[in-house]
RNA sequence: CGGGGUGUAGCGUAGCCCGGUCAUCGCGCCUGCUUUGGGAGCAGGAGGUCGCAGGUUCGAAUCCUGCCACCCCGACCA
């Protein structure tokens, strides 16, 4: 059992990656190690992404992981956004100290110019679309990479923020202002659009403020979520990047006319961070909860038996089953392992998240039964075998959507609407979650926020048309925005 | 980089103040038998340079010095 709500967040969160075998720390500092479990749960996001961008007419491709440093300065404030958690490349080889086997920098083997280990790939792109794009009948240019970034970071905790991790990065190109921007606009849909009804994590979509905007973008667009102890997280982010990159990495286009133009560009990301999200949203104090979708198990058969005989007969009735619910593509296993006890396996299935539990004994071969538990109300029901099939589609559904709902319920409880300083700083430091405000529009005022609350602006909506009066200024303001603690 | 803390078996730990059968216990692991409708029981077994290097001492996990690593709180973090 893990206790979520008496002890600390962060000590139920990290039991959970470490009990349920997502991850752990690995000897390298800042780095984790990610394990089959997890990395299945990673794929599966990995794959309907992947999807989504090749619907929307995006093709993979890889570029280096190695970014020299004059190209990585090039675009100046995205350099300098980046240059304080940077690996550096200085030496390519070792040699003998002459010590028992202890090798030694070879000084020797100095590079002339260093390499940056990608924090990001936007420089090393667009030294590489210079050569891409010519014409205008060369945009868009649609291209994302998975790939593995690093970006040295003072205190990592796993998922969220390790020293390496796996993301994707899309990187576009465009002829015009407009179809960029509108880009942005799409991907960031596309990134709320799976994260809502994929993950089952419900967000708020907007707009970065100008301190909080990607270094190097000019409109940065966001999904931010909530978890369960009253944190924000980025889920997502999407840039508008203007021409800011092709005029750092002089990547210009024939136009119709013949005329030389710069290309407009986004650039869009998610990572392992989502993982993060995923456990801090569903997770509950017996372990992981996966949203059906999501789950590379969707049903786990689970046999009661006393001996071989009694486990081979359950097996031609589990078998059947799982061959029936496979034919539909409900991803199933048939956990037959002897030597564990029933109780084991279904503690072990809960910490994993498996949403629908099967488990058929003597007595429900005797009724032609089986017992069906779900993950997410641990609801236990007896269904003839009959309606196995049937039942279990239904209840992945009505998982998905319960576990939408709930986390959704959730967010909209922690969204509070204030008006005066005094309750700002109230509710960011006693109930949490986001405060919705008048913000007076300026840097100052965001900074003065954050250092007096530690909140900080997580998204502009959109839509915030209406006019009042900034929560801590007083002036006039006509955007209402989300703060809030973040991870 | 500041402030605090911790390093003992794969993991979690006792012992340290007060040096001497102290290397403890739990989980896990291996073997065997019995178990199997909510995290099994019994018996046996394997596994440790007590973070590293010096020093004090007849004797160091324990005291001293230096180093290293990690953790927490800050700073940092699109």
């Amino acid at each position: 059992m893990l206790t979520k709500r008496s002890d600390n967040f962060s000590k139920w969160y990290n039991e959970l990656v470490s009990r349920a075998q997502l991850a752990e720390n690995s000897s390298v500092r800042g780095c984790m190690v990610i394990k089959p479990y997890g990395f299945s749960i990673w794929e599966s996001m990995k794959s309907e992404l992947d999807k989504k961008f090749k619907a929307t007419g995006h093709q993979n491709a890889y570029f280096p992981l190695f970014v020299p440093k004059s190209l990585f300065e090039a675009e100046e404030k995205n350099a300098e956004g980046f240059a304080k958690e940077c690996a550096v490349v200085t030496h390519y080889r070792l040699k003998n100290s002459g010590k028992e086997g202890k090798l030694i920098v070879d000084p020797e083997a100095k590079l002339e110019e260093e390499l940056i280990v990608r924090p990001t790939s936007e420089a090393i792109i667009w030294r590489t679309y210079k050569n891409w794009i010519q014409s205008y009948r060369d945009l868009p240019l649609l291209i994302n990479q998975w790939a593995n970034v690093v970006r040295w970071e003072m205190r990592p905790r796993l998922f969220l923020r390790t020293a390496e991790f796996l993301w994707q990065e899309g990187h576009t190109a465009h002829a015009t202002k407009k179809e960029a921007q509108d880009e942005a606009l799409l991907i960031n849909d596309l990134y709320a659009d799976f994260v809502e009804n994929y993950m089952a994590i419900p967000v708020i979509k907007g707009l970065k403020s100008e301190s909080e905007r990607f270094a190097g973008a000019v409109e940065t667009h966001c999904i931010e979520a909530l978890m369960q102890d009253g944190k924000a997280l980025q889920a997502g982010t999407s840039h508008f990047l203007g021409d800011n990159f092709a005029k750092a990495f002089d990547v210009k286009f024939a136009n119709q006319n013949g005329n030389l133009e710069y290309v407009w560009a986004t650039s869009w990301g998610v990572s392992t961070r989502l993982m993060g999200a995923l456990i801090m949203t569903h997770g509950d104090d017996k372990g992981l909860v996966l949203p059906p979708n999501l789950a590379p198990i969707q049903v786990v058969i689970v046999p009661i038996f006393k001996g071989k005989e009694q486990l081979e007969e359950i097996s031609i009735v589990a078998k059947k089953i799982k061959d029936q619910l496979e034919s539909k593509n409900v991803r199933v296993q048939f956990d037959n392992r002897e030597n564990l006890k029933p109780g084991f396996k279904f503690a072990e299935h809960e910490m994993k998240g498996i949403p629908i539990r099967i488990a058929i004994g003597p007595k429900d071969i005797e009724k032609n039964q089986l017992e069906l538990a779900r993950r997410d109300t641990e609801e236990k029901i007896f269904i003839k075998q009959n309606f196995a099939l049937e039942e279990v589609e239904k209840i992945l559904k009505e998982i998905h959507v319960n576990l939408f709902e709930r986390a959704k319920k959730f967010l909209e409880e922690n969204i509070t609407e204030v008006n005066s300083y005094e309750d700002f700083k109230n509710t960011i430091n006693q109930k949490g979650g986001f405060v919705y405000a008048y913000w007076d529009g300026t840097t100052e005022t965001e900074e003065k926020i954050k250092k007096e609350t530690k909140a900080t602006i997580r998204c502009i909506p959109y839509s915030s048309s209406t006019k009042g009066k900034c929560v801590l200024t007083g002036k006039e303001s006509s955007q209402k925005v989300y703060f809030a603690k973040s991870y």
